[in-house]
RNA sequence: GGUGCCAUAGCUCAGUUGGUAGAGCAAUGGACUGAAAAUCCAUGUGUCCCCGGUUCGAUUCCUGGUGGCACCA
């Protein structure tokens, strides 16, 4: 197995674009983008996409590829990227995957369950009776079809009960049948790189970020957009906080301050979550030649 | 310089008729398999500004000090 996917992780803000460009051009190849907002065509400043000068210099995929009005999902990324990833395996040895959404990484680096699609009419149909008669009421639904996966699931999180639900209802089998919990072996080595910086030093980073994603006209992005407001691909840290301003709800100011802090705190999730994968090297931003040392060396290891 | 008010968690403040304290926000930890930048769960010890006094006991009352604010000179 000669084939080798480096997978860039971190948190927002942390440099990881900056780093992957980096590391492409040092080995000759292309960037796949793991991020389940950058992938929209109408979003850009918001969304952190790279300036247009850097896509040029390496070619970057699954950047503005799909529309918010279109429907979206983890599995969708999987067969996606591994479509575009194992087309360029048949050119290059190694690819750069970089990107901050957590599941999507994890779903290409070790798949995901064979499960079908919901049917849209079903989940409507939920959502609306969650509203109108509660959680509990959604509860007893999922406690009669799958008491197995009733006895696991976060019984307070309505997404998980939703979903468990409406694949139950759609299948006509229990959810649980079809989790397998496997993970699927790739035909490429994974080689993870991921990013950290001083705490405060990431949040003073990120604070700046949306200033600047305000200058360069974030409030006329999210304007452009306002209309689709409910869209799932807009519940987004910079959008959904602009949408309470243009309501008259919030001040500008305190839509900003807002994006400061779910911005923080989406850093602070990524990193609750990327902690726990042992199979990071860890690195600080500043440490780029360390790091394309390191991956020669792995490469080296493996010829 | 004088007078008055204030000093408690990272911030804004509440409170203890004297028995060493708690809200909001911020922050932190965690969960996570087709909506994931989503969704959900959990977490509050801090010289109660400092020295001294009264008291069995002071963060609380008193003297002095320091710092801040306001007004008067």
């Amino acid at each position: 197995m000669n084939k080798t996917l480096i997978v860039v992780v971190g948190p927002t803000g942390i440099g990881k674009s900056d780093l992957s460009i980096r590391i492409a051009q040092h080995l000759n190849t292309e960037i796949i983008s793991a991020d389940s907002r950058q992938i929209y065509r109408e979003l850009s400043i918001g969304t952190a996409v790279p300036p247009a000068a850097d896509l040029e210099t390496v070619k970057h995929h699954l950047i503005h590829n799909h529309s918010i009005h279109e429907y979206y999902s983890a599995s969708s990324f999987e067969t996606e990227a591994l479509n575009i990833i194992t087309d360029l395996f048949h050119t290059n040895d190694q690819l750069v995957l970089t990107g901050g959404s957590m599941l999507y990484v994890d779903t290409l680096c070790h798949g995901i369950d064979d499960i079908p699609e919901a049917d849209p009419e079903i989940r409507k149909q939920l959502v609306v009776e969650l509203e109108e008669k509660g959680l509990d009421h959604l509860r007893l639904q999922l406690k009669q079809l799958d008491p197995d996966y009733y006895a696991k699931v976060d019984l307070k999180n309505p997404k998980r009960i939703l979903h468990a639900l409406e694949i139950c209802l759609t299948s006509g089998q229990a959810y649980s049948s079809m989790r397998t919990a496997q993970k699927k072996e790739r035909p490429f080595r994974i080689l993870k790189i991921g990013l950290n910086r001083d705490r405060t030093e990431l949040y003073d980073r990120i604070n700046r970020r949306v200033e600047k994603m305000i200058e360069q006209g974030l409030v006329e992005e999210a304007r452009s957009v306002y209309e689709f407001k409910n869209l799932n691909s807009l519940n987004t840290v910079g959008y959904k906080e602009l949408f309470a301003y243009f309501d008259g709800e919030i001040k500008l100011e305190e839509a900003i301050d807002l994006i400061q802090r779910n911005s923080r705190r989406y850093a602070r999730k990524q990193l609750t979550w990327f902690r726990k994968d042992e199979a990071i090297n860890w690195f600080q931003p500043e440490q780029a030649d360390e790091i394309i040392r390191f991956i020669e060396t792995q490469l080296a290891l493996h010829d």
